[in-house]
Order: C-alpha cells, then structure tokens, then sequence
RNA sequence: CGGGGCGUAGCGCAGUCCGGUUAGCGCACCUGCCUUGGGAGCAGGGGGUCGGAGGUUCAAAUCCUCUCGCCCCGACCA
C-alpha cells in the first residue's frame, strides 16, 4: 500500500476519491458513471440498510418489490414529473431482438408503477393507510457524477404511502423525516437540519418536499434524505380512489420518501481525516482489529495472550486478528487506519508482562494502555463514547461553520470565502433565490422547522420575511 | 453540451516532439532467506505489443487519418 491518501488541505476532492479507492469501498467500473460497490463499502449500506429497515417497521411499514422498466405512458400522466424526470431516464428500446411497441422506461424513482398498482389495491377507506417501502436500484443519466454522492446507478430505499387525508400523508412525511434524522444522527453520527425545502427545490410532482441537511467538512452542505408531500397528484394522475365512511368517492393523498447510498458519500465527508476513513462504531462492521507484535522466541506468549483477548472480544464483536507474518506492525497500522477500523489493540511483549494492552482510537488517534482484565467492557465503553463524540465534534464543526448574515456583500462574501451555512432572511420569491444562485453558486437548504418566528428584510430584496433560511453551497 | 487532461504490465508512469537493438521504471504479485512497538531488507522470477481501425515507411508506441473510451472542472441533479 504505497499510495498516499491526498491531504483535505491540498485537494479536498481528491482527498475524497483516494479514500474510497483506497479503503476499497467502491471502485470504477467500465460503466460510465457507475461504480462498483466493493466489500467494505457495502458493509456500511447493509448496516445503513439493516438499521433503517427496522425503524421503517417499527413506524408500520412493510417492503414490497416493483418492477425496474416502466410503460412510457406511465412517466407521462404526471406532468411536473415528466417534466422533472425525463431528461434523465435511460430507456429500452429493443426486446428480445424486437422493437417494443411501447418503450420502457428504466425507473429513475417508483412513483409512477407503484400509483399504477395502487389504484388496483385501494377501494376503502379499509384499506388505508397503505404503508410500503422498497429497496431497490434505480438510474439517472447523471451528467457528472461522483462515487457514492451522484452516481448513474444507484441504490436506495423508497417509500411509499397513501392515506385517507392530506393531514394523515402530512403527518406521515413528517414522521419519516424525523426517522432519517435519528438515524443520521444516532447511526451516522451526523447532526442535520430538518426543513422543508423551496418551491424550486422540491421534487417534481410534489406539494413540498422536507429534507435533512447535513454539512461535510469543506463546508457544503449535503442533502441526506427527503420526504415529500405528493397530495393527490399521483392519485389523480393515475386515478386512484377510494369510498370513505360516507359512501363519497376521494383521491388518495400521498407521499414518498427515500435515502440513497448517497448517505455513505455523507459518512466518510463527515468523519473522515488524511489518514483514511473514520467510521462511527455503528456503521463499523468491524469494529476492532487486533495486531500482535512479537520477536523471535516472543512469539509463543505473545499470541496466547492475544488470542485469549480475540476469544473474549469475538463473542461480542466481529473483531478482527491480523496475525500475518508478511507485514511488519505499521504496514498493518496504516492499513487498518485507512479503512476505519474504529478500535485498534496492540498486543506484543511488553504488554503481556505488564498483563496490559494498548487501544488506539481511530477518530482521535489517542493511543492509550489498558487493563487486559475488563477489556470487553473497556472495548464496549469505548466504542460508545466515540459513537457519542464524534456526532458532537461534527455538531460543534457546523456550529462554528454556522452564520445569521443580514447583509448580502456580506454574505457575497461568505458564501464566496470560507463558505458555511448562512442564515438569513428571504422574501419567499423564487427571483431572489435564483439571483443568489446566480451571484453565488449558493442555494436554500432548506427552511429549518426549528426556529422563533422573527421579523426581517430580504436579503436581496429588502421586502417582508417571518423567518431565517439555510443558504449554502451543495453538493 | 462547453473547457481541460489522458489511454503503454494489475496500479502509477517514462519513452512519442526528432521513427531504428529484445519497449523501460516504481509499486503490487510469485519463490526463497531474513524480519515484526509506525508503511523493512536482500536475491531470484512471472507478466505488456503500446485503446481500436486504416494508412505512410525497409522499419511505427513514436508520423498521418478516422474512431472508441475514461478522468477532472463547469451548466443540471439524490
């Protein structure tokens, strides 16, 4: 492994790039603009995966799986969403030698096929709410794309319900909104912003669409998951109805919502330094690595006492024991580091005199010496608290990285300097959001849900605002 | 789609301007020895017809024509 991880300091994206090749989490393939999802990489979506799944169920859903080629016709009947998605769909043209009568769309997201079988399963009020969510790929002929963060292809979840009422599908998009959030936060280790986005930013063929925003560690921000409000659109467009308690016909409100391996894109921008990946314990399938160090006749006593440690530990952890003989102890320091280990324990001559063990932490490369008794509660505590430290130290990142601008050079000026996020007042038109778009690159995030009321001006155009919004550059 | 860069061994590159032995280097890989508290060392070894097609020439990685592909930056987007 000679390859050097480029510093954040000289190219943060390369930085970026070198990581994931590096700690073999994703690779290119011959596919434009699509990736493979190497071992290491996808470890952390099954974890993504295995811990969202259980917090969908628990909040009353259930996976289903939809078809990958949509009719053409079906794209059609909602018309912002033609308009939104068509551009980049990749379509089939040919079956099976022949030319399809009707084309087949690949799915860029389910909305259309699932309102399609919807109206075959919905009658009653009975039957709602309808309450599913799929794993599944899709594809977007992305035009630039990034491993992990925009991809051709790629994976997600999404969700998708029908209710009897606007405020039940409202209550819904919500609730998922605040399921992402924990998970970001409690999983991830990433504090965001839940909001709901603006008119321009919202997905096509939505009433609105609530995000959570997270910032990475060059200052811009990240979009790491949506809920959307759809109303009756979808209903209408495909006409699904249903009979309420009064024997009246109703469309179905609706709503979607979805997170993406885009999350893992987050995961190593939040946490990660020059050294390689830093994974949060949670998102660490591995979470410890042993490395015995020994000379000569030491050998013997040393793997004892580092095999008695990996026989405790194993019962608990996936842990790992690199006993190789190939490798000297810090061509196995750095590789480990690379790929995020969060937990590394030394174990060679001295320690077993001592009856002790050196734990290096991985986030704050702190190297301490350790009891080898109590080492699974000390490997236990450990893990916890730097679950719990490095949500904070990303908190207090964006924190710092966090201003209330009222003033547009001044905000020309941050945005264009150091960057961040930026509170500050807008009017709710569309002209001064794109206006500052031109100006800065920057965009609304979103409109935090938490915040007092206050008063202000614009800060393009001067005219009436009730409340702060987040602006800021994105990837 | 606009701008830039690049296709030579698994990876990273030199060689291309100015055609000329058997296409070279680093890393990785294999074998052996030796090593283990921050990416060891020595010796030996395997692997490429130079993105593709056509052309010029006694002779092409190198010159000419066409073509395919990838990466980065920008517009667009999860």
């Amino acid at each position: 492994m000679a390859e050097k991880v480029t510093p954040r300091s000289e190219d943060y994206s390369r930085w970026y790039t070198d990581i994931i090749l590096q700690a073999k989490l994703a690779d290119y393939s011959p596919v434009k603009g699509a990736m493979v999802i190497r071992p290491n990489g996808y470890a952390i979506w099954e974890l993504i995966q295995s811990n969202l799944d259980k917090m969908f169920k628990e909040t009353g859903h259930v996976n289903a799986y939809f078809p990958l080629l949509i009719p053409e016709s079906f794209m059609n009947k909602e018309a912002e969403h033609v308009e939104g998605f068509s551009p980049e769909c990749a379509v089939v043209t040919i079956g099976g030698g022949q030319e399809l009568e009707e084309k087949l769309y690949i799915r860029p997201t389910s909305e259309t096929i699932i309102w399609s079988m919807y109206k075959k399963w919905i009658m009653s009020y009975r039957d709602l709410p309808l309450l599913i969510n799929q794993w599944a790929n899709v594809i977007r002929w992305e035009l630039r794309t990034r491993l992990f963060l925009r991809t051709s292809e790629f994976l997600w979840q999404e969700g998708h319900t029908a209710h009897a009422t606007f405020e039940e599908a409202e209550e819904e998009t919500v609730k998922i909104l605040k399921v992402y959030q924990r998970f970001a936060e409690d999983f991830l280790a990433i504090p965001v912003i839940p909001g709901k986005k603006s008119d321009s930013e919202k997905f096509a063929g939505a009433l609105h669409t609530y995000s959570i925003e997270a910032m990475m560690q060059d200052r811009k921000a990240l979009q790491a998951g949506t809920s959307h409000n759809l109303g009756q659109n979808f209903a209408k467009a495909f006409d699904v109805q249903f009979q309420d308690q009064n024997g009246k016909l109703q469309y179905v409100w609706a709503t979607s919502w979805g997170v993406s391996t885009r999350l893992i894109g987050a995961l190593i921008m939040a946490h990660s330094d020059d050294r390689g990946l830093v994974l949060p314990p949670k998102m660490a399938h591995r979470p410890v690595v042993i490395i015995p160090i020994w000379r000569g006749d030491e050998k013997k006593a040393v793997m004892d006492f580092a095999d008695g440690v990996f026989q405790e530990l194993k019962a608990h952890y996936p842990v790992i024991f690199d006993d190789r003989e190939q490798y000297k102890p810090g061509y196995k320091f750095s590789e480990w580091e690379l790929q995020g280990i969060p937990i590394r324990l030394e174990i060679g001559p001295r320690d077993v005199a001592k009856n002790s063990l050196v734990l290096v932490r991985r986030d704050t490369m702190q190297k301490q010496f350790v009891e080898r008794k109590g080492i699974l509660y000390t490997v236990t505590e450990t893990l916890d608290r730097m679950q719990e430290e490095m949500l904070q130290k990303a908190k207090e990142f964006r924190e710092a990285n966090s201003f209330r601008i009222d003033d547009y050079a001044a905000f020309k000026k941050q945005i264009e300097g150091e960057g961040g996020f930026v509170y500050s007042h807008w009017c709710g038109d569309a002209q001064c959001e794109a206006r500052i778009k031109e100006d800065t690159k920057a965009t609304i995030r979103n409109i935090p849900f938490d915040q007092e009321k206050e008063e202000g001006q614009c800060i393009v155009c001067g005219k009436k605002s009730t409340g702060r919004v987040i602006f800021a550059k994105a990837y």
